[in-house]
DNA sequence: TTGTACGCGTTATCAC
DNA sequence: GTGATAACGCGTACAA
């Protein structure tokens, strides 16, 4: 009855006679015995975990991300962890390091936002893979969409259906992607020859300050014919002070939002957006498909995986 | 420069020299060393962790309940991690199990549904809470809110408003308040005097099927005056089957949910429900104080916590 | 089949 | 101020 016996029948690992077995099960159920997966993964060097840094688990936006990295942990055999930033930039920070003190196999990072001060975290995390972000410097498996030509993609739409004067709600101009949706719909706009100056509203990801802006626009008497939103919840906000003005897209103006997975939670309401959707889902399976390559291989170089954008055809573009 | 000189240099401890200290340092820099948390818990036998355990991690219900854990766990100075079952009782049996292995301090699960198989992992699971859940047997930590005091203040205030034809939509009935938010209501309308046949329509808590039954009652032109939802998702979608047929509440029946504190995440539409708030985030935030108390003081007894409910008037009743 | 002894990476104790 | 040494609870060669 040592411990070598022991530690067999808790792993179901042949060597251990049927007796014995039986017995060592016997007092395993009796004393309720859990063995430390804290001392186990210190002699294996694994902890058979990942764990996931969210900016926020309060926003439905992460919802088809969650499901994706979800899916894919359970068919490759992974636990995952998920932990949120609450929007504190430093607390977000702060899980990087926790996680990467060995807590973990691997960590999946969300969003680097040009204030995300966790560089340093992320230079002793091994295994790392960052989703929609970029960080200088270091080499790491990322996964990310194609903002720029899904911008592109979207303008062209609008420019195409007949529409000259047309501007952008950017999203938080912190995020990389914000910048690069906005540079898509500035080159579309070039390139077709349409006006480049006073055609930016710049706003955040939230729907209010996008519906306090619409406001001034629609006080200002001079609405454009269509507008490209950064983000669906932004173009919610335009389109709620919109209705608010007894306006509606696309007769007053049209809108194409940019998303496309936010669930409509309460099931309700609402024209359905024109939107450029991005695979929440299957951004999720990517990055936990790169996080475990990087666990399981550690020669394995980083690559970065480019997903792309599909246009949606709602009632409001 | 030993392995003593090192931890302390690592955790900020005296007992090192000037000298030995800055070497020791720049040693940890140049090789972006991290010291390994697993071996270190090991010893101190502490993570310093709380684990929480959702039903699903993609459901904007549980937001107000996860900043509130959020919230005092700062305080507290503990690290958060989440997980999610999935809606799959199986894998959240796994979870519970996942962090019964010393993994963390502390166990906070929300919402014991009767088909939950996890009595035996809770039973290893020395440091516990359950949220809105009863597990037959062993004593734990509890936070609940008053279910069948909510019902029956919600039904009475619908009895008092003057309408005698009222009738219930459950929630799922494989979870305890959706019984208790039941009986409640029975309660209330036999306290009064009013019928308690055929008054009880069975749905779960999704809004596809509140919305399918009420659509079925419509059909029967059999409406009742005013309706008490077991949640808030419910009441949508009853409203929803009501404004497809041309009905609004309360003129063509009155509704009054359960929840309240379920965002809009869309920030719009919907006349404001009349609602029995409970209140999430301080739900949470309980959940949190007793973990930490159970973990810092492991003598203290288990307790129970009742948070009350509180009514919302909105546009609905 | 069984048991012994070592090591995983820390912290803690106690000499020096 | 410093550095051996034991211990945390497990897995695993290796020897018996």
């Amino acid at each position: 009855m040592s411990n070598t016996l022991v530690s067999r029948v808790l792993n179901n690992k042949p060597g251990v006679s049927p007796e014995n077995r039986a017995k060592i099960q016997a007092i395993i159920e009796k004393h309720n015995y859990v063995p430390s997966a804290i001392a186990r993964s210190l002699v294996t060097q694994k902890t058979s975990t990942i764990g996931v840094v969210l900016d926020n688990l309060t926003d439905p936006f992460f919802f088809g991300f969650i499901d994706g990295v979800h899916r894919m942990s359970e068919e490759l055999n992974y636990n995952v962890v998920f932990c949120s930033g609450n929007d504190d930039y430093d607390l977000k920070a702060q899980y990087i390091d926790y996680f990467s003190q060995g807590r973990v196999d691997g960590i999946i990072a969300y969003n680097s936002n040009m204030k995300d001060v966790f560089y340093e975290q992320i230079k002793k995390a091994s295994n790392f893979v960052i989703v929609e972000g970029n960080v200088p410097g270091k080499i790491f498996n990322k996964v990310q969409i194609n903002n720029f030509d899904g911008a592109y993609r979207a303008t062209t739409y609008l420019i195409k259906q007949g529409y000259k004067n047309i501007v952008h709600f950017t999203g938080d101009m912190d995020y990389h992607c914000s910048v690069d949706r906005m540079n898509g719909f500035l080159k579309a706009m070039s390139d077709y020859s349409l006006p480049t100056d006073d055609v930016i509203i710049y706003t955040d990801f939230m729907e209010e300050l996008a519906y306090h802006k619409m406001k001034e626009v629609i006080r200002s008497r001079n609405i454009p014919e269509a507008c490209f939103a950064g983000a669906d919840k932004t173009a919610y906000g335009v389109l709620r002070a919109m209705i608010e003005s007894g306006l509606t897209a696309p007769k007053d103006m049209a809108i194409i939002g940019f998303d496309g997975d936010v669930p409509d939670t309460l099931g309700i309401n609402f024209p359905k957006l024109t939107t450029m959707r991005q695979p929440m889902f299957e951004i999720g399976r990517e990055a936990v498909r790169l996080i475990v390559r990087a666990i399981e291989d550690p020669s394995a170089p980083p690559v970065t995986t480019v997903l792309n954008t599909e246009f949606v055809i709602g009632e409001t573009a």
